[in-house]
DNA sequence: CTTGGAATGTCAACAACACTGACATAAAAT
DNA sequence: ATTTTATGTCAGTGTTGTTGACATTCCAAG
């Protein structure tokens, strides 16, 4: 199922070095200033408009799964409905999002961005990008594939599919 | 000082590929998903003791830096000494730090953790590294260098000291 | 058709954790 | 002697998460 690490024939003494325990706390340490580094341009942008991270996420999953039911956003986002509607009113409120009773069951709505809400989108994700860019770009495509192999591998496993559905289609 | 990408006259269209904003999108949504299983075992075992991440983080540090000062915590948190302070009240309280006037400078409290601090921490750390563990094996060496290099590329200038601070000594 | 349950919205209360601002104390530095 | 630094504390505020309770709408099963 999973491949293995790539060198053939690695010794397994040498293969077992990366996983000491000085390495996992170095990988903690890593992860979180990384995350810290991850969140503060965007961080920035929604400050001077007081929005948070929680507005920062719900616009950036109804960008790439336009249409999608609350519930949707629920399983995405992890998070209880009272917190996720607190913010979706808000962000209704301000014209950046739409919500559309569902044709087929009118119970639901679907989400989608106001024109408005793709222009804050495209600041935000623009912003958040330029970091990442640099650091890929420094670091090389082989390195960005083993970020992915790895960040792919840490994730709850629910988590991990709704990931790999959003690489595909987000309908 | 950071090596390039390892393959050599790699074709300058293929080593751009990396870098669309497809590619950019799917490495934000994996640190969003990442991070969420990063924290999730500890934030388990804190939450069935009434602590947060903020202890977590908190009992971190003091753990790899043995003696720090407040302000020293401080620079490696990013948060302010009052958020800190009201964490750190709370963990002297319960008897898991130990906080010890300076010798030279009696101003400073130098930190540390108890017996009773180091259990916690060994409980947290061992939840937290299971996980990073069996990602790292199952993604191999080179996948781990990867991921770390780009997590490194993506902190702050400031962090990025930190960092390079904690993975040799603590002091 | 009636009832049960699912999807959604809303209200209230609360907790964690961040923030700012103001002020106090002690001690080092000038 | 004065200023600056390191720390602690109090009060107030904001975001984001939580539970619990309740209303509405509406599909679906009986």
């Amino acid at each position: 199922m999973s491949s293995p690490p790539s060198s053939p024939l690695a010794r397994p003494a040498d293969n077992l070095l990366y996983l000491t325990d000085e390495q996992l706390r170095q990988g903690t340490e890593a992860m979180f200033f990384a995350y810290r580094g991850f969140t503060a341009d965007p961080d920035r942008i929604l400050n001077k408009i007081s929005y948070g991270r929680a507005h920062h996420r719900a616009i950036h999953f109804i960008n790439v799964t336009p249409g999608a039911t609350v519930n949707n956003l629920l399983s995405i986002l992890g998070i209880t409905k009272q917190s996720l509607n607190r913010v979706l009113r808000k962000l209704i409120e301000d014209g950046l999002v739409e919500s559309v009773v569902g044709k087929e069951d009118q119970r639901q709505r679907h989400l989608f961005l106001t024109d408005q809400g793709r222009d804050l989108e495209k600041q935000l994700s623009t912003a958040q990008h330029e970091r990442m860019r640099k650091a890929f770009r420094q670091v090389g495509p082989e390195a960005v594939a083993g970020f992915r192999a790895v960040l792919e591998a840490m994730m709850d496993q629910d988590m991990r599919f709704l990931y790999n559905d959003l690489r595909n289609d987000g309908s």
